[in-house]
DNA sequence: ACTATTTCGGCAACCGGGTTGACGATCGAC
DNA sequence: GTCGATCGTCAACCCGGTTGCCGAAATAGT
């Protein structure tokens, strides 16, 4: 019973699509409550220093990208008011990344924002097919991708 | 019964590491057969030009992009070979884009590979729950979006 | 028929998020 | 103490986009 399968190509256009809704309606709703200069990719980084901050090098491993790109990352971020670059007193070569209250903020209302964006999901699809949805995904989604997102933009490489 | 239900962050990870998959996955085959050198966006530019080819203007709108930006990527893709670009007849200033043989190659190859890909997760999720993840996607990826993957790079506006 | 407006394509400059290479400063091991 | 690894940064570049501007060609208006 082969009736009507959809093209392959239409799998990744519907993943970008639904993943691009996300993020922009994420970054819609932050905007209003106030953090309207918050970048998708300064988001990611905010959310890769954590609570208990980290160096720059440390924020580039965890994002996967080179400390360079950490480094001009973080300077927009600080420029922001998002961290804090405060010299490490335990190593004179690094710069300890610590996020402000404004950059706790957004966290947490970052973190409201997607429970109120999976909540709507869950109204559109019932609770079993969004937790079917998530679970099929999670298992074509090998361990293998540590940050799966962090290098879209520059997926190409 | 909402023991365990996932976080709201995971699900744009969740689509956006399937996304990335099977791009990855799809270059890393057509290199294998032969076109190591077409990048994902040459690889829309390519498919929007399609078998009737079109200007260059028209490749800018269909991709949603500026027709500068057009310009460029056709440039690449000529000088990679996959496009031609001659003057239009009818109209002195448009140049016609057409797809070459290797262009049209590689648009068969990148069609059979994702048939390829689909029938791989239909594999593994069984063809009911691949067909319920497409329809779930699609109920939540509203019309709105008509090229819902062009922008993505750019998408950090 | 002759303007006036629109459209076509390309040039130049820039942006955002990445890269590599080189560098001085510091740390840690020996 | 010296030497190698690591810290953060500067500079230059890549790639895919953008806006602004432009001449040349097509089309509309009268």
């Amino acid at each position: 019973m082969t009736a009507m399968d959809r093209y392959g190509y239409e799998l990744p256009l519907l993943l970008a699509g639904a993943f691009r809704r996300i993020i922009d309606e994420l970054h819609r709703r932050l905007a209003e409550q106030g953090h309207p200069d918050l970048r998708p990719a300064y988001g990611f980084a905010l959310q890769a220093i954590g609570a208990d901050g980290c160096t720059v090098s440390d924020l580039g491993r965890r994002l996967g990208v080179s400390k360079q790109a950490a480094t001009k990352t973080t300077a927009k971020l600080a420029a922001l008011g998002y961290v804090d670059r405060t010299p490490d007193p335990a190593d004179a070569r690094a710069v300890l990344l610590t996020v402000t209250p404004h950059g706790r903020a957004a966290l947490t209302e970052s973190a409201r924002i997607f429970e109120e964006l999976r909540a709507e999901w869950k109204k559109t699809l019932g609770a079993t097919r969004l937790r079917a949805l998530e679970d099929d995904l999670a298992k074509l989604t090998p361990s293998e991708t540590p940050t799966p997102l962090i290098d879209l933009p520059g997926w190409f490489h």
